[in-house]
DNA sequence: GGGCTTTGTTGGAAGGTTCCAATGACGATA
DNA sequence: TATCGTCATTGGAACCTTCCAACAAAGCCC
């Protein structure tokens, strides 16, 4: 116990008032707890911390102060001399749900391992993708998740060799990667669809013209797929659908309408992911196009609205807590042991559901759902 | 023009090497480019932020050195003499699509200000609302905008009086509100089904039992028109639908098709949100109850997935993208000029889509569309 | 030609934390 | 008693930027 006449003088004494932001009182430092309890800033730091070797009765009344004063400590003091428990999480927009159901998850857990995220988003231009990535490195983020990305290598090397990065969900040259296997994934909806009778496949992807495709692994599972099975994939109506420069859903939409009036539109259509197709089937019903009954629609992802009796997607589902949680914890391998990045491949599943249904079959109707399905 | 041949050591012969990380090689800071420039660290600082009385010739340099060097500022150490351009986003949960949505508009809107957000959710729980807020307030965001807000007073409290904190899309006691007049969208909506008929109107919301209601205003609006329509609005099934303490999904479907396949069940529903009023459609869709013949249903948002023609849900929209932007741009003057926050109240308006239909008029059934209603 | 302003540049302080080496106290061991 | 190790605490350096007062040089005015 040392000299408590001085320590309580109280903070305000100290503290010089500038009249004209008053109102703004400054936050109370590690100074200022340490000026009250009578102790030094470095105990205030240890106690603060939960560090050993400080006195039961120190800690207690540092506690208390750090209470009193309404303590908080300042991130960004801390960050310049330790590495930021931040992550930073790079998706492709929040309103295709697919990327804001990993953002969820990876947020939660990020938040149990006590990190936060820093979010952007690149609409899928490589463009904004470099600018957005240069934000996350200037807040030098611990590790980079991209839960989509352009594929551009150039935007990569920004990453230099000293923050950690990986692929959750979506591939790119080097690093490591928790995915699906997507390929397979794409087998499993083309030789889905071929057992149900289907030989005119097309793949369906919503791309921005002069953007690289993301969606590389699902269309090269595609084409491996349809040749095994002898079938044609090229030449079809709908493989890439460009939208204009302004990706606008009306856009994408008409484009779409227009390939399924055509005469030689496809039975059966594998699309890139859920997002994608949903759209089709909504451009399906636009024109009056029965599904599963003339049109039959496979999607990829697994979001929660594909398992919606109205929407009922056959789909190959990507077990996504758990890729978000393998993600978050091998990010946190790599920060915090360095450890080279092990990439994982989860296997696939198909969920076989009431948008997809044998050619020409119509008596079943839509109604119908396959034995290895689960409703939700 | 000074010294050069002193300028021109590098920055190699002033980093000593430690051999244990030396594979991290640190980053450039300001003062590497001042040796390698030949200039001090403040002409650097005020070359990089584009201040004036710089000569020209010294700015092309130090421009081209920190090109060389590959520099990238360091945000911490910025933030411990400016306020961050941050701004910390609270959502309940980025799996509701309307939360995503938000997200999403308030990200796009914050990068055009050049404002990086920090996002973090709270799963309606005023525990988990408080932790997050706490972290935001670490980070020393500029504002924080509530996407969701428990309302629990204790929370706004921790903000205390240096962070501007506003509302969007919901309310919370004092501080700044960017919504649509929730009142008046729930008595469209009442007003909507009382027009075709219905008398037998609840309210469904799914709240986490023991968390305060978020959806106060629009439950306040439902009974007020349902007062002033002589209607009654306690009593029947389905107000204040509690999901279990985990809120899980299956726990509230059971809920949902407990009410909806009772006797005294309800010919209309009005829900707190689309995202609700589509969990209603689907547990309806699963107890064989055909939408709208023998159950209207009403949301509230406007998300895109209530736009697709399978659902055709009839709403009250709110005008997302606006409601963002005017958020982003209140918390920008607050942030920059302290003005006192004015509260905006934006007008709702009702999507009159397939999800409704006149009571016991069984011949339109659900491919009618009213004429007030627009597609997408 | 002396004082004034303008332009360009500079070093030092400040900002709030963590890290580290050093110090003192105290009991245990040789 | 001298030496050692452990515990508790401490001041100063480091982290990297921005801010500020100060200064030098040059041009301008009367």
């Amino acid at each position: 116990m040392r000299n408590f006449s001085a320590a309580h003088r109280r903070m305000a004494s100290t503290m010089p008032d500038s009249p004209a932001k008053s109102h703004l009182k400054k936050a109370p430092t590690i100074i200022d707890i340490a000026r009250v309890a009578g102790t030094s800033k470095s105990t205030v730091s240890n106690v603060l911390r939960g560090k050993a070797h400080v006195e039961p009765a120190t800690r207690a009344r540092v506690l208390q102060v750090s209470e009193e004063l309404g303590y908080r400590i300042n991130i960004a003091a801390r960050h310049l001399r330790q590495r930021p428990r931040v992550l930073g999480v790079v998706v492709g927009d929040l309103r295709n749900p697919f990327d804001a159901e990993m953002a969820a998850f990876i947020e939660q857990a990020a938040t149990a391992a006590s990190y936060t995220i820093l979010l952007v988003t690149t609409n899928g231009s490589a463009e904004r993708e470099r600018q957005r990535l240069k934000v996350l490195l200037e807040h030098r983020v611990a590790a980079v998740l991209f839960v989509s990305f352009s594929g551009a290598r150039s935007v990569l090397s920004a990453l230099e060799h000293d923050t950690p990065w990986l692929f959750v969900s979506c591939r790119g040259s080097g690093g490591t990667s928790i995915s699906v296997d997507e390929r397979e994934g794409a087998r499993l909806a083309v030789e889905h669809l071929a057992a149900l009778g289907h030989r005119r496949i097309s793949y369906v992807s919503t791309t921005l013209a002069h953007q690289p495709r993301m969606d590389a692994a699902r269309y090269a599972g595609y084409t491996r797929a349809m040749k095994a099975l002898g079938l044609q994939a090229g030449g079809l109506p709908g493989v890439r659908l460009k939208a204009g420069e302004d990706g606008s859903e009306d856009a994408v939409h008409a484009r779409l309408r227009e390939m399924l009036a055509g005469e030689d539109r496809p039975s059966a259509i594998y699309a890139a992911s859920d997002f994608t197709a949903v759209e089709v089937m909504d451009a399906a019903d636009a024109v009056g196009l029965r599904v599963p009954r003339e049109l039959s629609i496979v999607g990829f992802d697994d979001i929660a609205l594909a398992r919606l009796t109205r929407i009922s997607l056959t789909t190959v589902a990507q077990p996504t807590v758990q890729l978000a949680e393998r993600a978050v914890q091998a990010a946190i391998e790599q920060i915090e042991v360095g450890a080279a990045g092990r990439s994982y491949s989860l296997a696939p599943r198909l969920m076989a559901r009431g948008s997809t249904a044998r050619l020409r079959d119509a008596a079943t109707g839509g109604a119908r759902v396959r034995g290895s399905a689960r409703r939700r």
